[in-house]
DNA sequence: GTAGTTTGTGTAAAATTTACATGATCATAC
DNA sequence: GTATGATCATGTAAATTTTACACAAACTAC
């Protein structure tokens, strides 16, 4: 990415004689995803200067007659194929040097998808797409693995407030899927009966008349998420009150 | 601020002539302040178009050659005087039309000050700068209504969080009074005897041997934060294990 | 059919939350 | 100096929530 080739449509609508300010604003999406046992993580290879050979966030400059949450969509698109996710704000990220080739101030989204229901494929800057367990990733273009690690404690904090899982899991799951899943974000281990007890009594949960097959072991009775119940829990939020 | 006119110190160390990005980056600072019955906020009255006239959040451009934490304590010392105030970045509003201009994303930054405490004066665009009680705001420049209840919500959360009030009380303060914090910001009352218990409960008040004054009834005890142990909490947060 | 693996379940103790009412103490007005 | 008005300070019992903890049941693979 050189500054001088940098072209985005809407830009004849403002005179570009007229000097204002010499800077970009880009977008960069923190895409979670899980794999039954890992929290992993969506990443480019960069196919282009600067830091070009290196995974990076999916991320780039928008358009100056777009809203920067529709530039956060269109890039993520534009980079993996991925589409039609929840994407949420999390930080902007704007210290001088940043950016080697200018002044880019950037903000940077997360959302939580189904690794099973997303087709991601490399496009525009990006070289190769491919999911990350977040414990093995160590070396990012920029300063992606700040972002990263901002958009982890976010994840964290998310998770205490309200419930996650819908968005991560397949339609249905087995309550250790779902235990699982929690150990993975919050990075600790957790009562198999006293998680039970509580994921339970928030009456999210649909429990299913179906079972676990080809498992070498018990098999598990199926749930899915009551998604009427789930929004409103989303909506709401848990009440920490006084 | 005409377009035209805006010129920053910095701008040389780029090429002028090498049109990028026709883009200007802003910070708005919603300050919070206290004044024993209800929750204030620091407004400055614009000297300049565009909303000449308007009540507006202190805020304005950024430098090119500053990180956006920097640029808003500047932008806020500028415009109203006020230093050395902690600020924390909220959310960053990025739509396309939200300023008549042209286009202008903005970060808002929040903070929480003892108003007793600040010395204001309006500088630059500020033609007046006054603090508004919360309930009274209504019509602000831009979007900046939209930003302030963005940021209302956050304090509101913010305060289930960990503890408030060390920001925002005189040294000495009653539980009265910082019972009166807590409802101004959460919105609804709470039982007196179960709030004492509960912040208490917290082991961050030292209990003093002094009363209040010249008050026409029973003068309350005078308490003050362990400032050691309060900010343990605003770092460790409360924790909402599973 | 046996070994290996994961599932599913209950309870008692401890801690926390909630609801609730009254006498004490000061300034002021009379 | 006494009555009034205002706020302060305080405890408890019931309900709820949280925590710690162990073993038989069900399935596959061999």
């Amino acid at each position: 990415m050189q500054l001088e080739q940098i072209k985005y449509p809407g830009q004849e609508s403002v005179p570009l004689t007229e000097p204002f300010f010499h800077m970009a604003f880009s977008v960069d999406c923190v895409i979670f995803g899980f794999d039954g046992n890992e929290l992993k993580i969506l990443l480019i290879k960069r196919g282009e200067e600067p830091f070009g050979g290196y995974w990076a966030l999916p991320g780039n400059l928008i358009y100056l007659n777009e809203n920067i949450h529709d530039g956060a969509a269109r890039v993520l698109r534009e980079l993996t194929g991925l589409q039609n996710v929840y994407l949420e704000q999390v930080e902007t990220f704007g210290t001088v040097d940043r950016h080697p080739l200018g002044r880019v101030i950037t903000t940077a989204y997360y959302s939580l998808v189904k690794i099973a229901d997303c087709t991601v494929f490399a496009q525009s800057h990006a070289e190769e797409v491919s999911w990350f367990p977040i414990s093995k990733v160590s070396d990012l273009a920029f300063d992606h693995l700040e972002i990263l690690k901002a958009c982890m404690q976010k994840l964290k904090k998310i998770v205490r407030g309200r419930p996650v899982g819908f968005e991560l899991l397949p339609p249905k799951f087995t309550l250790s899927e779902l235990q699982r899943l929690y150990e993975a974000i919050l990075e600790y281990p957790m009562d198999k009966r006293n998680f039970r007890k509580k994921i339970l009594s928030m009456n999210i949960l649909v429990e299913l008349e179906e079972y676990q097959e080809r498992v070498a072991h018990r098999p598990a009775r199926l749930y899915k998420f009551d998604e009427q119940k789930y929004m409103r829990f989303l909506e709401e939020g848990f009440s920490f009150a006084v």
